[in-house]
RNA sequence: GGCGCCAUGGUCAAGCGGUUAAGACAUCACCCUUUCACGGUGGUAUCACGGGUUCGAUUCCCGUUGGCGUCACCA
């Protein structure tokens, strides 16, 4: 049988990152059998509808390179892939009221006074669960009920001895007590499938092999295995994922700062490395790579190797891949992508490439580029002078002094401001003064950017500013001293 | 609170009865160096606890503790 996964997810209004694992580990268990991979929007809470939403499901799914096969914007044999629109078929109502012919569910009329009556406080937190009250209703009561336009829900009838056991591929058989198992409900008083039912008749006549999603989901999937019994059909496999964690190992929330995907691109991080960091959390190849672009874990990916315990995400790593790809990309790419960052700072009429390259191995996200660049354009006024003062090169202040006035003679002289030519030159000088290269380089660094740390070392600098400016700029630092 | 799940360094993790307990990020030291970064070498740091089972447990079982999830006409 061909392995069919989906994606389902809630209009929202943006993709959580647990969420975009979701898809991606549902994405590689189908590509990775030859399989498909569908979207399935879940939108039957009408109150939670966002305008929007639709489309940042569909943008994140596209930059993020995990094309489905079938879903709502491209059709496919067994749509509709929207759920709001598959209820105006009718099928969810179909399906409940065959559960109720065998037994299964029954139809609800209890108003929500009495459903509150029900609800219990346990250290602050509200916890229901129905007392099976209209199970005993008759036909005759529930004929009239009904005829009378009575608000009604259908729940589900789940036994209240024995026990229940589903299977989950990871986590192996789970057994509990079916007092345990609420009549849930099935369908809503405004016709609308629950979740916990739609995704069911969903999932078999969309004819899923595998269903992914998050482990907030295994205490409920006893209840769904007892409707695909009912039902008759066959259960697929299940596949639940341990969740995403915060550094205080709470759930990613909005306010933590980067807790979904366009948080993340935000921040400037490349989707492809999202899409692989968020990848290994929570699942490992069987080989100690780890950086690898969608395809090559299409190759890898074994879903039998997610973890079951949840990760936290580490931000420091995350910037640290980030910069792994952009170190590893074609310079073409890389520049294409940073030239408007170094756009953003540089006015004056320097090489921006040169400029660009400068700070490729060395920032982590291409935002970085502008604080690392600017001194080209312009440098700080009052920076700090102990900058002249190295211990490694054994540099005083006094020796900066005197080198800037030595240097300043021969600069002048120099018109080739290649880097090679203006670096053979110095050096060269710098042997006649008997001065290490790194002692002599030290205060034409700091004069030309006032900075401790550049991208780029002295004689790259003076090379992309010219000789004017490196010449000012020494001028200025001599008077600045 | 009931039920369920989970538990290897600060973090991601490999391991699936016998290992010097991989690797990566972070961190520290040194090397390289025209500063920083990159790169290189090395170091610090992990099997939550207590019982079993076994010749032998990080690995299997039970319990404790801790964390998380769930208990909606939300998904």
């Amino acid at each position: 049988m061909k392995v069919r996964t989906r994606f389902a997810p809630s209009p929202t209004g943006y993709m959580h990152i647990g969420n975009l694992r979701t898809a991606l580990y549902a994405y590689l268990i189908a590509k990775h059998e030859n399989g498909d991979f569908l979207l399935r929007i879940e939108d039957t809470d009408k109150n939670r509808e966002v305008e929007g939403a639709l489309d940042i499901i569909y943008n994140s799914l596209k930059l993020a390179g995990l094309m489905h096969d079938e879903g709502p914007d491209i059709g496919g044999p067994v749509g509709p892939y929207i759920q709001s629109e598959r209820v105006k078929s009718g099928i969810y109502m179909e399906y409940a009221k065959k559960l109720i012919e065998k037994g299964q569910a029954y139809y609800c009329f209890c108003d929500e006074e009495r459903l509150s009556k029900l609800k219990k406080n346990v250290n602050g937190e509200e916890i229901s669960f129905y007392d099976k009250h209209c199970l005993s209703l008759s036909k005759d009561e529930i004929e009239a009920n009904l005829k009378e336009g009575k608000p009604f829900v259908i729940r589900q009838n789940n036994p209240t001895e024995g026990t229940t056991t589903f299977n989950d591929d990871l986590y192996g058989d789970i057994t509990v007590d079916n007092s345990e198992l609420d009549d849930m409900v099935l369908i809503k008083s405004d016709g609308y499938p629950t979740y916990n039912f739609a995704n069911v008749v969903d999932d078999h006549l969309m004819n899923i092999t595998h269903v992914v999603r998050g482990n907030e989901y295994l205490s409920s999937a006893p209840k769904y295995n007892r409707l695909y019994d009912a039902f008759g059909w066959d259960i697929p496999k299940y596949i639940h994922c341990p969740p995403i964690t915060d550094e205080s190992h709470h759930k990613l929330s909005k306010r933590h700062g980067a807790a979904s995907f366009e948080d993340m691109i935000n921040l400037g991080l490349l989707p492809e490395c999202i899409l692989n960091f968020v990848a290994l959390l929570g699942w490992s190849p069987d080989s100690n790579e780890e950086i690898f672009d969608l395809n090559r874990m299409i190759e890898l990916f074994d879903y039998h190797r997610i973890s079951k315990s949840p990760a936290v995400l580490d931000m420091t790593k995350l910037k640290w891949m980030n910069g792994k790809y952009i170190e590893n990309m074609s310079n073409d790419k890389y520049l294409e992508m940073a030239l408007p960052y170094v756009e953003k700072v540089i006015t004056k009429n320097y090489d921006k490439e040169k400029i660009a390259m400068c700070v490729k191995t060395r920032i982590e996200v291409f935002p970085d580029i502008p604080s690392k660049i600017s001194f080209f354009n312009e440098v700080e006024k009052n920076y700090d002078k102990n900058l002249y003062v190295n211990e490694k090169n054994k540099l005083s202040k006094d020796d900066s002094i005197a080198i800037l006035n030595d240097v300043l003679p021969v600069l002048e002289g120099i018109n080739d401001f290649s880097n090679d030519n203006l670096f053979a030159e110095l050096k060269e000088f710098g042997k006649s003064k008997e001065l290490k290269v790194g002692k002599l380089m030290w205060p034409i660094r700091i004069a030309l950017s006032g900075l401790e740390n550049t991208p780029a070392g002295a004689t790259e600098i003076a090379s992309i500013i010219g000789k004017e400016e490196t010449i000012l700029r020494i001028k200025n630092a001599l008077n600045y001293m």
